[in-house]
DNA sequence: AATCATGATGTAAACGTTTTCATCATCGAT
DNA sequence: ATCGATGATGAAAACGTTTACATCATGATT
């Protein structure tokens, strides 16, 4: 406060100021109790007038880690990213932790660019938010190098990392039961696309969901790939073919989103002609008109978590790792009805 | 690669497989010029041996430096800040810095706690997406112990730092008379709230903009917050007081889809009925319906231009403040129509 | 042939911590 | 009075770099 700004005291300054070794000063700081009351007292007073802070750089090159975690995101403007990064940062910050951010774009040029934070020693652990491990190489591999991971958002294929998501299986085959429960027995499923795994979990427990029924109800899939233009092109196949259902349970709320307004393009109205059910719970979902039935992912509570276990994973390395599925909440605007109030 | 990989290679195993001095390697990495061909190849088939990287805490220790930016922002999830967040994180990665995020919540508690990263000089420079600069004290204190500083998305009142943003005023302006090119003479404009800037540059555009038209138009202000819920709450007032305009101008995207849904709900029709127009063009701008006219926000060149400003100034730390306002496009969609269509 | 600039390399200090080990005073037990 | 045990402290090493400075060939200049 009261010592010239310029350059940042150092433990040497407090040291001197209060009359003792730098080890002291130290050890007044990391472990209280191995230091006489007195000193610890002069200590304080000295850190209090200098405006010490420790140096992070030095201590992290001592301590060797670095007190930070990468996270890799494949996009930032995905809409479940905000959510579960602010759970991830959260955690990390209530354990004294940084998160470095990497927007991969997908692209594995500027994945490998990124790990340099690990290579290098700047970040201790890596979330991974892109649907797969960082490796040029196979995706089997023992991952060597790699530090302790955590997949969220979209699972991996690789026991040795642990994975914090919801139960994509369980809420699709709930979803599907409510259609049905609904009067729904003509229910279409429109994909996420090839690349992402998590599209056949939902596709599958669409499946089960059928199943449950005593009826022999149709799978009946129609390829996507998550965005809300594929949602329209799903349905524009479907009028072609003239061949509809009643109702529709989509990937994600994206392509929710893009059935209904294509379904209103075409003079229709949900849900009294047809319902749409979605997937994630967008922040949007609930200001589109109708509001959007759907699955709510608890992103807050999975980056929450995936970061809690990385943390844990990295306090105690013969940790194992371990794999959470959190429970999706069926979230009930308008956007499904009974099909008796269905025109058709 | 064929060595044991339990510990990181250090420059030192480098300097020994190649038998040279750990200062040459150093020199083989920095400044290659400096050392002979010969030995630059040594050196090199070295490294290539070991795996090496350099341990980045030391270098940074040594070099007095992080490489790191802290971005602090209020809210991760605000529709703006995935885009401005890309753009921030291109221009960083392009030169070597790596950003570390922290989300204030719109507390100083937690603001206060993300400093950490600064007074440990964990992070080099600081960017500003939470419209305030983060001192326990005055607004205008000399800002002692900060780094360089960029405020990105809102302004902040302190010429010591860099602003970068879009240029409120003359995009409202612009905005506001294009509703009265369309024939438009009762355009309400519905504020962002008292606590933002923002608000008040986009209503004084606004004021500009009716103050082209040779008639005298009424500045017409109605209080909102930035909430969708807020613009349906200033529609329901309006309602009420039954006197209504025949377009809106709202302080941002998420005002304006309160806006219309209000109005929806009340069995009116956007645009025939009445024009809405909104800020930002946030992604769902697009899908909405109808298709928001709006204001685009060049979040991402926005983001870039403030982290190149940041890192600058990093680089030579006499260059002094600059602010610079972009230009925002008017994005015409569906929620704006001549008033000749409108019923009343 | 002696001198000098040049270029390549090595030695060692420095960055700011934490922590092992040694030192020393104090105090209770013999 | 002497001896350990105990507790507080300091000296110094270590973490892995970069870089100022010193050293030493080498080849050019006189």
């Amino acid at each position: 406060m009261s010592e010239p700004v310029d350059r940042p005291a150092t433990i040497e300054d407090v040291a001197k100021l209060a009359g003792v070794s730098i080890a002291t000063v130290s050890r007044a700081l990391r472990s209280p109790e191995k230091v006489a009351e007195s000193t610890r007292k002069k200590v304080t007073a000295a850190i209090a007038r200098t405006g010490y802070t420790a140096n992070a750089m030095a201590q992290n090159l001592r301590m060797q880690r670095s007190q930070m975690v990468l996270v890799l995101a494949s996009s930032i403007a995905d809409p479940n990213f905000a959510g579960i990064l602010t759970g991830l940062e959260k955690a990390a910050n209530d354990r004294g932790y940084g998160v470095l951010i990497g927007n991969t774009e997908g692209t594995t040029g500027l994945e490998q660019n990124y790990l340099r934070f690990i290579s290098t020693g700047m970040a201790d652990g890596l979330v991974l938010l892109t649907g797969h491990v960082p490796v040029a190489g196979e995706p089997q591999t023992p991952l060597t190098n790699l530090p302790p991971i955590v997949a969220t958002e979209r699972p991996v294929s690789n026991t040795q990392i642990s994975y914090v998501g919801v139960d994509d299986v369980a809420a699709s085959k709930m979803a599907t039961e409510y259609l049905i429960s609904l009067g729904h027995r003509r229910i279409t499923f429109i994909s996420g696309g090839p690349a992402d795994i998590r599209s056949d979990l939902r596709h599958s427990g669409y499946k089960q969901g059928l199943k449950e029924s005593p009826e022999n109800l149709r799978d009946w899939r129609m390829e996507g790939d998550g965005t809300s233009e594929s949602g329209r092109a799903a349905v524009e196949r479907l009028f072609i073919k003239d061949d509809l259902p009643t109702a529709f349970f989509c990937f994600n709320d994206n392509t929710a989103i893009g059935v209904i307004s294509a379904l209103q393009l075409r003079g229709y109205r949900v849900p009294e002609d047809f319902s749409v059910l979605g997937f994630d719970d967008i922040p949007f979902a609930n200001n589109f008109t109708p509001g959007l039935t759907t699955i709510r992912q608890p992103r807050h509570h999975i980056g929450e978590k995936a970061m809690n276990i990385l943390l844990d994973r990295l306090a105690n390395r013969t940790l194992t790792s371990q794999s959470h599925l959190l429970h999706g909440d069926l979230i009930v605007r308008e956007s499904c009805a009974g099909v008796a109030k269905q025109r058709r």
